[in-house]
DNA sequence: AACATTGACTGAACCGGATAAGTTAGGACC
DNA sequence: GGTCCTAACTTATCCGGTTCAGTCAATGTT
């Protein structure tokens, strides 16, 4: 089956290339009469302009870019990715633009695949994921002129549009959650530490910890993994005074917690509360059904989604604040023991 | 900062864009002394070759396309799709290829789509999940002739190359097992029933029950949830003679039942005994953990990559089969109570 | 020494769109 | 009735590669 050209439909309608062009970009430049009998001949012969022509000829190439740098392990179990997927791809779909996807093993990797999709022309932008303190992507964007969107900041992000969330604002609300509860003693365990998120979280848990007058706020740092999560809840729970509520950066070693909890004979959330970061289905699966902090995920690819496009069409660079997550108490907390 | 294109690298080499062409794609017609000059030059001012004048001239767009036609939820929760891609991408990034991805609602949909990539000469080839019972893909990308590889068969493929793995005889070891424990009451929580190789399982395991004499062999359809997954259990579980054993088409439904089984007082295993297909790490996050039937999903999206880009070099349709599933026992089985 | 062959390259056509520049017909205007 | 203008096109060029058909010098052949 041979693909149908703009000269197939130029043909069959008795035009030019040129006037047909102008009829389906909706440019001035043809009759409406005609326009629309160049429109229903594209329809009819199944006229799709080829990508790699239009991208050739200046346009753009209608597809934006995608780069994740995590281990596959960590990758498949996390839904916050392909959740933000599922947004960034409703924006897209809507507007035909494709996604383009790489797994990379590290940033310098990442680094590399930006520059040859810039030589390559074959994205119009990119989405960057899980800043970092002091990211060396943001400054290689800015020098190739590429247009970009951070998913995270809103500091470090240089003269790059971002979305970000209020972290610091959330684990707030969560460790004041737990004070009033009666919980003195609150631990976290954090995910990959030179991710800006889990730098802005700490510093937060810091703070909020001092200002509540509450013994030294421990965080573990950790690797999302459940195992890791699992051998930081034991380190933190065979302290000599162990705490009584953990909040944990994601929902996969919140669950690995819950387990190495219940191994250790320790109730939750009578003995042991607990709190999980990223409200997924896996949340409400568990038993105790974890008290989690959420947002949704999907529309905050979605605004992302939409900003790159925004930006793709000559926007100025803009930093967008994102909903905060919020707090959905569920049976993994509650008080702490009188004496524990 | 301007992009290098093949004239600025033919400029400084001294030699016509022919010359380069030639050199960088390894053909004859250059001097190995020459080849070796542009080579170096290439990489010097970091030139990449325009992918839309690559795939505008005939040549490969350098791209394979990935469609997911399923609900945001269920894609964020189950780790297979995201390790299948992380396997596929490890494939495609050796070679430099990129993945279009992109999520649909519906199989109409995921049809449009083909039909626009094929006009669009966007991808040279696309991977297919999902594989259904008759389904509608397979004759439209064959119409095209647009290279494809479904995951999934190995029936109802066509004459398009399938890569699939023997559902049938890992069900049939599962409850051979069970039934080996002494069960003789298994249930069995299938995933979306228009899927083939939902229908392949059910179609075995009703099979195998019958060869061993066991009770009927009870399916509960569902849709993969984690929602569906608990009430599919509840009704089990509630019948008046309930099985003592359970079998689940993923992960993410098995640990529901298994909330469910605590929830109703129900020791597991003594009890219910839990199986899953899927082993992801989610299943020895939990407690007891999981029973699982696992293969390397990352290698069987490898491996379809690798026969797509075969079939996109004009390797004729094979049937590969591979890994077949295989049972790890955990904490979440064993033998049935004496007289339930 | 005349001629064929080969290697190393050049020049130009081509892929399929977008778009600037040119062409023509028809109507408005004085 | 000539001029000007505009709408509705057509023509030609360009984007940046690939590739085929030449060109030309060096080498081999008898």
């Amino acid at each position: 089956m041979k693909r149908p050209t703009i000269a197939d439909v130029a043909r069959r309608a008795g035009v030019s290339k040129g006037a047909v062009s102008y009829a389906l970009n909706g440019q001035p430049g043809v009759s409406e009469a005609t326009r629309q009998r160049i429109l229903a001949i594209a329809a009819e012969i199944g006229f799709s302009p080829s990508s790699a022509a239009r991208a050739l000829s200046g346009a753009t190439a209608r597809a934006i870019g995608l780069i994740l740098a995590r281990p596959a392990q960590t990758l498949g179990i996390e839904p916050f990715f392909m959740e933000l997927i599922s947004g960034v791809e409703a924006e897209l779909s809507a507007r035909s633009y494709a996604l383009t996807l790489q797994v990379v093993a590290d940033q310098d990797a990442e680094i590399a695949v930006y520059r040859r999709w810039w030589g390559e022309r074959r994205v119009d932008g990119v989405l960057v994921c899980d800043l970092r303190t002091d990211d060396r992507r943001v400054p290689v964007l800015e020098e190739l002129r590429l247009p970009a969107v951070v998913i995270g900041g809103p500091s470090g992000t240089g003269r790059l549009t971002s979305v970000w969330s209020d972290d610091a604002a959330a684990l707030v609300e969560t460790v004041e959650y737990l004070y009033a509860l009666g919980h003195r003693r609150i631990a976290r365990v954090g995910g990959l530490p030179d991710l800006l998120h889990t730098a802005t979280r700490t510093r937060a848990f810091g703070e909020v910890c001092q200002r509540l007058g509450l013994a030294e706020a421990t965080t573990v740092s950790s690797d999302y993994t459940g195992e890791e999560g699992a051998r930081a809840t034991r380190r933190l729970l065979s302290s000599r005074v162990r705490p009584t509520a953990v909040i944990y950066d994601n929902d996969v070693m919140a669950i690995a917690g819950l387990s190495v909890a219940q191994e250790m004979g320790l109730a939750v959330p009578t003995e042991l509360s607990i709190v999980a970061w990223d409200d997924s289905p896996l949340c409400r699966l568990v038993h105790p059904p974890l008290t989690a902090l959420g947002r949704d995920i999907p529309a905050y690819g979605a605004h992302a989604a939409r900003h790159l496009l925004q930006a793709i069409e000559g926007a100025a660079a803009v930093v967008v604040e994102d909903e905060t997550a919020h707090l959905t108490p569920r049976g993994s907390t509650g008080p702490p023991p009188f004496r524990p």
